[in-house]
RNA sequence: UGGGGUGUCGCCAAGCGGUAAGGCACGGGAUUUUGAUUCCCGCAUUCGUAGGUUCAAAUCCUGCCACCCCAG
C-alpha cells in the first residue's frame, strides 16, 4: 500500500483532498503546517482552531495526523520578501512564493521523511506525470477556482511524487462529498487572504512592519487632490480607499494610476481609466513547467493577476527573462503580480512582472 | 466700504411652493488562498442662521452670518 501525506489547512478542500486518498485506498497521514505564529486577545494561538479542524477529520477517516513548524523558513523566505516588495512601491503575492519556498520545499521534504511515497494537497489543479519523464501541471476542471496560478513557480523536482485529488470537482461537488461524510468542516468558509496570515485589516498590520509615509496625491496633470497615509497601502488600480470624493461637473471614480516612490507622490486619475491600459511588460524569475526554456517567440494565453481570464499574448524570451507583448491592452497590470502562462489546458510556468510597459 | 454672486450629506450636485434626485467618498456584505477590480446594500425628518407669509417652503419675503468676484 502506498503512502500519501496530505498537507492539510483545516478547511473542506484539503480535508476531502485526504478523503479522496483515503477512498482510492491509499495510506494517508494528515500534516498541518504552522507559518504564521500570533495569539490573539485571549492569548489563543489563532492557529488552533484549524488544528482542531484538522484532527476532527482526521479522527473521522481513521488516519495518523502531525503538525510541523515551518514559521521560521516562511518569515524568511517568503514574508521578508513580501515585506522588501511593499518596501520597493510594488505588489508581491506571497502566495506563489509560499507555495515554491514552503509547500512543496521543506513540507514536501518532510512529508517524503516520514516515509511517503506521495504528497498531496487540496489545490484545484492537476497534473500529469508523463511517460516522458516530465510533470506537466494543469488547469482544474472548475474554471472558477483554478489554482494553477499560484503554482507557476513550483519546478519539476518539486513536482515529482505529488498529487492533487481534487483536480476533476467542481467546488459544490467537493462541498457536496464533505457534507455527505459528515466532516467537521463541511460548512467551512472558504479561507481568503494571505494564506497563513488571513484575513485582517492590511493597512494596520503592514504598518507594523513598514514605516509609512504620508504624501502628496497628484492627478497626471499636476493637480493636487489629496493626501495618501503611504505609498505602500495602494496597488496600481485600485479604486476604493484612496478617499478623494466628487469633482466639480463630472462623477467618475478616482483610480491608482501611478507611484513615484522617489518624490512619494500618487497619481490618480478621475474617470478616464485609459493610463491604466499597458502594451506590454518585462517579466523576470522565470520558470517553466514542462518545457524547455523557450528561445524563440512564442504565443500563448497569459493571467496578470488571479481570478482575470486568459489572455493572447507573445512572449520573447530575453537575456534574463522575456518581454510579453499584449495582444489586446491590458488593464492595472502590476508591478510584483506573476505573469503565469498556458497552452490549452496545460500551465507552463510564469515569473515576476517587473516593469510594465504603457 | 459700495455693487454683484453663492450658501442643500465629508466632496461634487439636482431641486425654483407640495413635502430632499444622482454621482463620488465612506460603512457593511457578496466574490476571492495577493492590499484590488466588479457586484449588492446602507448613507441629510433636513436644505448657512433667525424670523415672517402660506393648508403646505430648500424653494417666496425680511434681518443676520459666511465665503467668492468686481469696484476702491
Amino acid at each position: 500500500m502506498k503512502t500519501v501525506v496530505v498537507g492539510m489547512s483545516g478547511g473542506v478542500d484539503s480535508s476531502v483532498a485526504a478523503l479522496l486518498l483515503k477512498e482510492q485506498g491509499y495510506n494517508v497521514i494528515g500534516l498541518f503546517m504552522l507559518n504564521w505564529e500570533e495569539n490573539d486577545a485571549s492569548g489563543a494561538c489563532t492557529a488552533d482552531s484549524d488544528y482542531a479542524d484538522v484532527r476532527r477529520v482526521c479522527s473521522l477517516l481513521d488516519i495518523p495526523y502531525f503538525s510541523v513548524n515551518f514559521a521560521k523558513e516562511y518569515s524568511e523566505r517568503v514574508f521578508r520578501h513580501f515585506l522588501d516588495e511593499y518596501a520597493a512601491g510594488r505588489t508581491p503575492n506571497p502566495d506563489v512564493l509560499c507555495n515554491r519556498e514552503i509547500k512543496f520545499g521543506p513540507f514536501r521534504e518532510y512529508a517524503l521523511s516520514l516515509g511517503a511515497d506521495y504528497i498531496a494537497t487540496g489545490h484545484y489543479c492537476g497534473i500529469d506525470h508523463n511517460a516522458d519523464g516530465r510533470h506537466y501541471l494543469l488547469k482544474a476542471a472548475d474554471g472558477g477556482k483554478d489554482q494553477t496560478y499560484f503554482l507557476n513557480q513550483v519546478t519539476q523536482p518539486q513536482l515529482e511524487n505529488v498529487l492533487f485529488p481534487l483536480a476533476d470537482l467542481p467546488k459544490e461537488e467537493v462541498r457536496r462529498i464533505a457534507v455527505g461524510r459528515g466532516l467537521a468542516t463541511a460548512q467551512k468558509k472558504d479561507s481568503t487572504g494571505i494564506c497563513f496570515i488571513g484575513e485582517r485589516n492590511f493597512r494596520k498590520f503592514l504598518m507594523e512592519y513598514l514605516p509609512a509615509q504620508s504624501g502628496k496625491i497628484l492627478t497626471l496633470d499636476g493637480e493636487e487632490v489629496g493626501e495618501h497615509v503611504g505609498l505602500m497601502h495602494y496597488t496600481i488600480g485600485q479604486r476604493r480607499g484612496v478617499n478623494i470624493g466628487g469633482k466639480s461637473g463630472e462623477s467618475g471614480r478616482w483610480f491608482v494610476v501611478k507611484k513615484d516612490l522617489a518624490n512619494n507622490i500618487l497619481y490618480v486619475s478621475h474617470g478616464d481609466e485609459s493610463p491604466l491600459y499597458s502594451k506590454s511588460c518585462l517579466v523576470t524569475g522565470l520558470n517553466w513547467i514542462g518545457i524547455d526554456p523557450p528561445k524563440s517567440p512564442f504565443e500563448c494565453t497569459a493571467k496578470l493577476r488571479y481570478r482575470q481570464s486568459e489572455q493572447r499574448v507573445t512572449v520573447m524570451p530575453t537575456e534574463d527573462g522575456a518581454d510579453v507583448i499584449f495582444a489586446d491592452r491590458q488593464r492595472a497590470v502590476t508591478e510584483g503580480q506573476y505573469a503565469v502562462f498556458y497552452d490549452e489546458a496545460r500551465c507552463l510556468g510564469g515569473g515576476v512582472i517587473d516593469k510594465v510597459i504603457y
